[in-house]
DNA sequence: CAAATATACTGAACAGTGTTTATTTTCCAA
DNA sequence: TTGGAAAATAAACACTGTTCAGTATATTTG
């Protein structure tokens, strides 16, 4: 039979131990993928990291995907928070200038983080029993808003807001991904060095092209 | 000791049948990833399909990623034969949206391909020890071709070959890997079923706005 | 305080993965 | 037919995510 204890003051406890052990393998998970890559995140290096048995992760997170999706959450905090550093400017075209090369930088300097919030199937697979993407969300609502405000001053070509959303979005995710994931490498007439380069000016243009 | 065979008709046919064992081999993880998708697809499901041991298979690749590599090149293939089909304007600027257009429909006619293609880590592997992407190549050279015509003439604009190429692969391959790996998806403002329209009008907006 | 119970944790196993090695089977040449 | 090379494999290794029975630790109750 179910049993509660009298004291608030314990089930409370309880709780926040629970959040602390969730905060110290989402922090585990986060330091791994950063200091060696997200193929070394398996549920028994976390562990030993943590210094738990591999089946205690079980009792705070029903699987990987759903890990990996507050790693994802935690990723998408600090990008918040380069996107609150950068983005300052009065100008809203100022500003899609400023958050595309946060954006960029952010993918340099943190591939790996990148990759899970971008590219990696693995954390979405929890979206199924969500009905919004909570980690992705205020990101892309900054871009939205953003994007409308330049639309309402027309000093960008768009008309639809969406559709500006996810042209700007796209277009530098195309890049960065196809870099990250080495298709740009060992291509005809792109010289490996090259490369970052050419994707920063690449995304210089468009955004000269989409200006009204 | 080595042992040459004195009949050169035997050598001829062990490299024939070498050359046959690959494409089985090639051709079962070909069915496999477009009917039951990437994630099936595994050595041993692959020896249990073309009735042979795990083990063989590595006396005709040396790991997994040299096999998938194999796999992307047949992907580049069938791209290729759908760009011959429906590439043929005359106007450069017209073949251009052919190719957009024939672009956007294989990613959706074979998303588990164009995965392999241009997402997936594993088939770039084998590319250390290689000079060049043979298997993207002829692609990215078609487009790059294609862009250079269309500077020359005068119908984009680009002024550089390079930057145009990769933007204009860029935008179509970020906005269709979005959504493939699903971060399009319960995202505020884009209604699911939306997504599919909306990038291909990105795409067509985008074609309008690099026009000279 | 002691007994009963609820909670937290873990060792061991299951089913799967890529890969290697020693062994066996198959094939060809002398 | 026999010696030896070539091809195929069974079995193992070191991993992976995940589950479950059993143990240890708290907490509540008599």
């Amino acid at each position: 039979m179910h049993c509660k204890p009298n004291n608030l003051g314990i089930i409370e406890r309880k709780e926040r131990e629970k959040a602390e052990m969730r905060r110290r393998i989402v922090d585990a998970a986060v330091e791994m993928i950063v200091e060696e890559g997200y193929e070394k995140v398996s549920i028994r290096n976390i562990a030993d990291k943590i210094e738990y048995s591999p089946a205690t992760i079980y009792l705070y997170y029903k699987d990987k995907d759903e890990l990996l999706y507050d790693v994802q959450s935690q990723a998408f905090a600090t990008l918040a928070e380069e996107f609150r550093e950068k983005i300052n400017a009065e100008d809203p075209f100022k500003r899609l200038e400023q958050l595309a090369v946060a954006y960029l930088e952010f993918s340099r300097q943190h591939p790996e983080l990148y990759d899970l919030m971008f590219i990696i199937k693995a954390p979405m697979n929890t979206l199924v029993e969500k009905e919004k993407w909570e980690n992705g969300d205020p990101s892309y609502d900054a871009l939205h808003g953003l994007m409308q405000e330049c639309i309402e001053k027309k000093v960008v070509k768009f008309k639809d807001a969406t559709i500006a959303t996810l042209s700007v979005w796209g277009f530098a995710h195309g890049l960065i991904s196809l870099h990250l994931r080495g298709r740009c490498t060992k291509v005809s007439r792109v010289p490996e060095e090259d490369v970052p380069r050419v994707i920063a000016t690449a995304i210089d243009e468009y955004l000269e092209m989409i200006k009204a």
